[in-house]
DNA sequence: ACCTGAACACCGTTCAAGT
DNA sequence: ACCTGAACACCGTTCAAGT
């Protein structure tokens, strides 16, 4: 029974079975997707990455690990340019203003899916060629916008600031945006309680945030754009 | 001579040094002061922040650090309480727009002064009073601005999550704003290259950032506040 | 080529023992 | 009351030994 050979039979990582010979090599435990796969659930379920509870959720070992990709710092960065593929390329029949909202709600939602990733990527910077080429789209849409060559850079900190502040908003608990005291009582903040009060909160706040903040920003930009071209 | 008692001698702590016994105590090592002190000065220069480091630094032991305050933790979140109050509070002569303005800026030279430790601050929550009360009045300000109160929580996420990113971008090395490529040679993000090498960089970069997306931003927020004026 | 356990250097924290 | 060294549980990483 345990040497009936299934013909043709393909393993989840695509790498033909055929190779039957007398001592059986071992099935692949790991792969570099299947590593990634369960550090980002890992990270959603926990909020934290440890080498010895992915291993344990691989079934493998912390060690085995190293034999795919080069160590904990590797893995937050591949799934920093594997995000960063998901944001994908934006359409550029739109205007500027258009195609920058667009992108920074993509860029936003990516990171929206995976809130407690976004505290862990902070640390490092982006060497992704996908997450550069989409800047580079940006750039373009903003030059055709009529921004000056020496402000696009400056534009793009400003977006990618807001951005990412907005995107650590949610992975931040919501306690800042919590009432202190009930209404009627005694309170030294009694006016942001109130506001509070009158305002969604949670998940709700941060995207009515970010949408607002959207809005102004791009407005603000185009008053900006608008001013620059009469002094022109 | 080791028996001369320095009358009404007052130590750094501001402590009386007239208990002389049999047994002289010696001197108080550590304070909460002196380890805060220490803890921002090693994230400033080394950009973390260890209980071993800090203890050598402070010519005492680790564990002698837990008897003034209750961890590494704690330590971050005092650091997080002392830049709160450097913030101060906003002159409230000021119109909303320049109040949140100067508040703003305020906000970020704060931390602009500590770049360092802004990574370290974003994973916890703000619970200190001072910082409360420096949101307090700038709910006030809104509201008297004539923003609505269920939008006022709104606004307040938008402008923190922008000083927010804008502080850690001054803490992220300056390498996606660099050009890849020399001017001239081939280069996947031309665009992008050539905007770079016509705008500043490092921190000069960072701080014409927040300059021109704060007046945007708060540009934005006055239309916002003029459209809905013309609509009730 | 891939996997493993043991070992390593380091981390924050606790605690009994000292003064 | 404050300080200390030793010990603890945990961390990421290395490596010789296996298949």
């Amino acid at each position: 029974m345990g040497s009936i050979t299934v013909k043709g039979s393909v393993d989840v990582n695509g790498v033909s079975d055929l190779d039957d010979v007398p001592k059986r090599r071992r099935r692949r435990l790991l792969s570099v997707d299947s590593i990634l796969d369960a550090a980002l659930a890992l990270v959603d379920e926990h909020g934290r990455l440890t080498m010895a509870e992915l291993a344990t959720r691989l079934g493998s070992s912390a060690s085995s690990i190293y034999h795919h990709l080069p160590g904990r710092d590797a893995i937050l960065e591949a799934l920093r340019e594997r995000l960063g593929r998901d944001i994908g390329t934006i359409p550029v029949e739109q205007t500027w203003d258009a195609g920058l909202a667009t992108w920074l709600r993509r860029y936003r939602d990516v990171f929206a899916a995976h809130p407690n990733l976004i505290p862990l990527l902070t640390g490092q910077t982006i060497t992704d060629p996908t997450v550069l080429a989409s800047y580079e789209a940006v750039t373009g849409m903003l030059l055709r916008g009529g921004f000056p060559e020496d402000e696009v850079v400056l534009w793009l900190s400003v977006v990618d600031n807001f951005a990412l502040g907005s995107a650590l908003d949610l992975a931040a608990p919501d306690e800042v945006w919590r009432p202190s005291a009930p209404a009627g009582q005694d309170s030294p903040t009694p006016r942001m309680d109130a506001a509070v009060r009158a305002a969604t909160r949670g998940r709700e706040r941060a995207d009515a945030a970010f949408e607002l903040g959207l809005t102004a920003l791009v407005a603000g930009m185009r008053a900006h754009l608008d001013a620059a071209a009469d002094n022109g």
